[in-house]
DNA sequence: ATTGAAAGGTGAGTACACTCATATTATGCG
DNA sequence: CGCATAATATGAGTGTACTCACCTTTCAAT
């Protein structure tokens, strides 16, 4: 994994990558992102080569993959993006923080629903690869594994609130696991809803979270 | 679609596909699907390629692609026997059909993985991508989308035959959607199992049927 | 049997993700 | 500055899924 320095040199040791050097990678790295959105979103995942992003980026078609192992993993690093400014969101919500979880776990999904809305094709292609965990049949990057554990820790963190707040009972990791599993559903109903707005799947949504809370705080998890 | 017929000439229409010619599609249709499965759990879905197919099967290369659109499809043409072989078990399976309905879906699950257990990355390649209904975005065969359906009419009626019973509350087209929907999460859950004979799955698979179903008697669908 | 047309087969060709041997550039050190 | 070394960039090359223009076979009608 490469390191977050930032501008200033580092104290001499063996091996420090320098500054402009990094500098650079950083800039070129975020170029790449860019561009290859910005292609994604106006001619859609299959249709944009992996020849015209690097193109446009002014890099050779090589380079790319000295950034990103594969086209998908391109993809992954958006979603990886979309996911930490859903956290960051989140976090700066002070009102929803004081919510029930079902509204909560509502608002995230909801939130996350309409920043992806203009990638659907996009979404369809690599999302709910990523949601699923990481198995040793995916020959996924390192760096989506440690999003998804990003995602699963802050979800985790959220229901063990509400669990001190008597919300819910323990469940322990699980939880979090789950809710990922119900999000990938959602995410797939959401790419097929056809009605305007994507109503039915807000509906979908909303009656299920109720649902599955109202029915642990009143059953426990415990059978 | 093609049509269905038998052997036998059918009666003079505008364009009866006729017995040889239907025969030998088929036929062949069999031998790519044979050689295709036996090179996919030999030697992984990945590391086959649609040559070494179209070359053990005895044909050329692009005759491969007017029986499978895709490899993909390819796989998915024997998830669909899998699935068709599981439904035909279950109706053969009596006694089974007087257990309780949470016996009957675990049933189903287990005996699935129990078959599919030898094509783990194979699974893993395709399956997820057959449970998820079909979208626009997704090119997918037609056919598949048939087995989607059977797929889901077959536990739909299952669980209105529970309904009857009262073992469950009315839950519409909804329950079969949601059971695909588990399906697909134990398959994952089952992909990244490392405990011996995936016992781990089978117990989570026999503990949250079996919750679901208290739950839903419980408490009703309608909150 | 002949024939015209439709179904089906063929494999060289194409497009594209990805690799790798080589070239270029940045950096630390004397 | 000049040099050695490591990091990074390069683009021609490769492997493979999939296409398409053409060929062959089958069939019904005569």
């Amino acid at each position: 994994m490469p390191t977050r320095t930032s501008q200033h040199r580092p104290a001499s040791s063996s091996r420090p990558t320098s500054g402009r050097r990094q500098q650079n990678k950083q800039k070129t790295k975020q170029v790449i992102l860019k561009v290859a959105l910005d292609l994604f979103s106006r001619k859609g995942f299959y249709r944009t080569t992996t020849k015209e992003i690097s193109r446009k980026a002014g890099i050779a078609e090589g380079t790319l993959f000295n950034y990103f192992r594969t086209k998908e993993d391109l993809a992954m690093y958006f979603m990886e993006d979309q996911i930490a400014g859903l956290i960051a969101w989140f976090q700066g919500e002070k009102p929803l923080q004081r919510a029930s979880l079902a509204e909560q776990l509502f608002a995230i999904i909801h939130r996350h629903l309409e920043r992806v809305g203009p990638y659907e094709e996009f979404v369809g292609a690599v999302y709910l690869r990523m949601l699923q965990p990481v198995s040793k049949l995916n020959p996924l990057s390192l760096d989506t594994q440690a999003l998804s554990l990003r995602y699963l820790r802050f979800i985790r963190d959220l229901l063990a609130v509400a669990e001190e707040r008597e919300e819910i009972p323990h469940m322990g990791d699980i939880g979090a696991y789950i809710f990922a599993l119900f999000h990938m559903a959602i995410i797939t109903y959401w790419l097929y809803d056809q009605s305007k707005g994507k109503e039915n799947t807000l509906a979908l949504l909303d009656r299920s979270l109720k649902v599955a809370v109202s029915i642990l705080r009143k059953g426990g998890w415990n059978w």
